[in-house]
DNA sequence: TATTATGACGCT
DNA sequence: CAGCGTCATA
């Protein structure tokens, strides 16, 4: 919670004794366990006659194994079996940061966070493959495109995946799984250790001694199995292992590529089976097999918890696993956190969430960024810009691809910005992001909003001798707010946008108020804030809005930075203010003059000095006592 | 200087 | 809701 002063909680009810313990940010730390809350799909267990077994959710997490390494050891296929390992930036750093590492690499002492350098030091023959580079970054997109092949294969199999990251998805089966077990409880389809293929069952020595067991109940007294959700349960578990090995298997058929796969009843518990058995294996975790796991298992090891929240968990209840964590009361975690977080925990400690699998197979933000430390750090405002043309460069080509394939088109333009007093000294800095409506996939104009909103934030903080008084060591841009199908007519701000190109004076094309209406897509005109109500010709830009408000927030930085707002006119900027045009004048070439009398207004007269300041001295939020 | 480059989502 | 923080992974 970063703006309150440590009495309320994230419900902003008052604190109860205890609750002070953790300190002001632990609602927002708590964030992570909102997402959870969905109800239970109490559904799969209701018995109908439609319907007449009923079973819990069955969910499998799908993750590809070190999959940058595959995806170039298809390229490279002479290399398979070798250790190898995947960097970018090879001319850097101790020749690149390893961003994925073979199994054959790990096995020779190969590590994470080792550097290029650092694998050949231990293991000399280790194949290095180095990331694409392109406009002077990273490019990642031949592994977008493989876990886009990968992605597409799963849907073949499944009509609910959700695509977790670049390499990973979760699979919710219930559907599928619940559609076949008559035919598998009647005997006409048989579950048999070759039709589970990889399959491991977590804290169990042996597939075929758990099937075996499964199939022994179920001769034994068939009516008492079906009637009983335990012994039910494991056997939708195993149906569902079928299906996924099914699904592993066509995945190496299509795409050559491996993976490993978790099957239970939650995202959490899939998540956390499918790390047990790696590479090229799958694990079911059946409800019996979780208390012996969690009794085992780090709480940092746990989705959602591998962060602030679970550290916080271990430091105030002293403890590591998720089996203590099971033996904690709900009282005592709420000494520590929010109601709902503490029960959220307790549920979570007996392996219950309740996250829903998101039918989602695409991406729902594309975008490019780049980090710039030490003596990269960029201060010019032809730095900025430069950069900006190289990320529209690979972000339109995405985008418009995108486009093509899914009929879709983003409406929002996000740039983001980390920046520093001094790139050397400073570790991590602020971060900030500021939006512009996108309009078109046109690389001219989204350089031009993009650079102007990176601009406008920066300068804004300080600029001076052609300087900004912040270096920047991440910028980046991001294309979100996706809607169905192109740019169209009815998309508003592309009508401002066609007009800007045309050079028509502003005051012609923008004759009356009616504009007022067209300018924020799907808003109401009477709910838009403009602030000072000011004439047609200061909105009609359709990034105009936003660059209104481009200054930073200081009372979003933390906490109590609204006690010292006081507003006051920077005077350097001022000094700088025809430098300032000229300056932009030169750098926006490519726009049209006619676009500089806007730019002009995108430097008002008042900063604030004391925000832009602090905000540089300003640094962290205090971490989780 | 030193993981970097992404991405999703909740809160205010 | 725009912007920030958290969590996650190649």
């Amino acid at each position: 919670m970063k703006s309150n002063t440590g009495h309320r909680n994230d419900q902003g009810r008052v604190a109860e004794e205890g609750e002070e313990v953790c300190g002001e940010q632990l609602g927002a730390m708590e964030n992570a366990r909102k997402r959870c809350q969905a109800p239970s799909t109490s559904k799969s267990l209701m018995a109908t006659e439609d319907d007449p077994y009923k079973i819990d959710p069955l969910i499998a997490l799908i993750d590809m194994d070190c999959f940058y390494v595959q995806v170039e050891l298809r390229l490279e296929p002479e290399w398979r079996g070798k250790p190898a390992i995947v960097v970018q930036y090879k001319t850097r750093h101790k020749g690149g940061g390893i961003i994925a590492l073979s199994y054959e690499a790990r096995e020779r002492g190969v590590k994470r966070f080792h550097h290029a350098d650092d694998a050949r030091e231990v293991c000399p023959e280790v194949k290095v493959f180095v990331v694409p580079e392109l406009h002077g970054k990273a490019d990642l997109t031949r592994y977008r495109d493989a876990g886009a092949e990968v992605i597409r294969v799963m849907k073949k199999h499944f009509h609910c995946v959700e695509r977790a990251s670049v390499d990973e998805a979760f699979v919710d089966l219930t559907k599928e799984v619940k559609q076949l077990l008559p035919r598998y409880l009647s005997k006409e389809l048989k579950l048999t250790p070759e039709a589970l293929g990889s399959t491991c069952i977590a804290e169990s020595h042996s597939v075929e001694a758990w099937l075996d067991q499964l199939y022994l109940k179920l001769e034994e007294d068939p009516e008492a199995f079906v009637a009983s959700s335990v012994q039910l349960n494991n056997f939708a578990l195993a149906i569902g292992a079928v299906l996924v090995n099914d699904l592993r298997q066509d995945i190496i058929n299509v795409t050559e590529f491996h993976c490993s796969g978790g099957i239970s009843y939650s995202k959490t518990l899939s998540k956390l089976a499918c790390g047990l058995n790696k590479p090229r294996k799958q694990t079911v975790l059946p409800g019996n097999a979780v208390g012996p796991l969690f009794n085992k298992t780090n709480i940092i090891d746990v989705r959602m918890l591998g962060g602030k929240l679970g550290r916080s968990i271990i430091e105030n209840l002293c403890i590591s696993t998720m089996g203590e964590l099971c033996k904690v009361e709900v009282p005592k975690l709420r000494q520590y956190f929010s109601e709902e977080t503490a029960r959220w925990l307790a549920s979570l400690a007996v392996g219950i969430d309740n996250e829903p699998v998101q039918e989602r197979d695409l991406p729902k933000s594309i975008g490019c960024s780049k980090n710039f430390l030490g003596k990269e750090a960029l201060s010019t405002r032809e730095q900025v810009k430069k950069w900006m043309e190289h990320f529209v460069s690979e972000l339109s080509v995405r985008l418009k691809k995108d486009q093509a394939e899914n009929n879709r088109s983003a409406s929002l333009l996000t740039v983001s910005i980390t920046y520093v007093k001094d790139p050397f000294k400073i570790k991590s800095g602020q971060s900030c992001s500021r939006c512009a409506p996108m309009t078109s996939y046109d690389n001219e104009a989204m350089v031009y909003d993009a650079f102007m909103v990176a601009d406008r934030l920066l300068t804004s903080l300080g600029y001076r001798n052609g300087r900004y008084h912040y270096a920047v060591i991440n910028l980046g841009i991001s294309a979100s707010k996706m809607r169905d199908g192109g740019f169209t007519a009815s998309r508003i701000d592309s009508y401002f946008r066609g007009q800007k190109k045309k050079e028509v004076d502003d005051s012609q094309i923008f004759p009356g108020n009616k504009y007022s209406e067209l300018k924020v897509k799907g808003r109401d005109a009477s709910k838009i804030q403009l602030g000072k109500a000011k004439e047609v010709r200061e909105r009609k830009g359709s990034i105009t809005k936003y660059l209104n408000q481009a200054s930073p927030r200081k009372d979003a930085q933390g906490g109590q930075a609204s006690h010292h707002q006081q507003q006051k006119v920077r005077t350097e900027h001022m000094e700088s203010k025809s430098d300032t045009e000229t300056r932009l004048g030169q750098l926006l070439q490519a726009t049209r003059s006619q676009r500089m009398g806007k730019v002009r207004r995108l430097f008002p007269a008042r900063f604030t000095d004391e925000g832009g300041t602090r905000l540089g001295g300003r640094q962290r939020r205090r971490v989780p006592q």
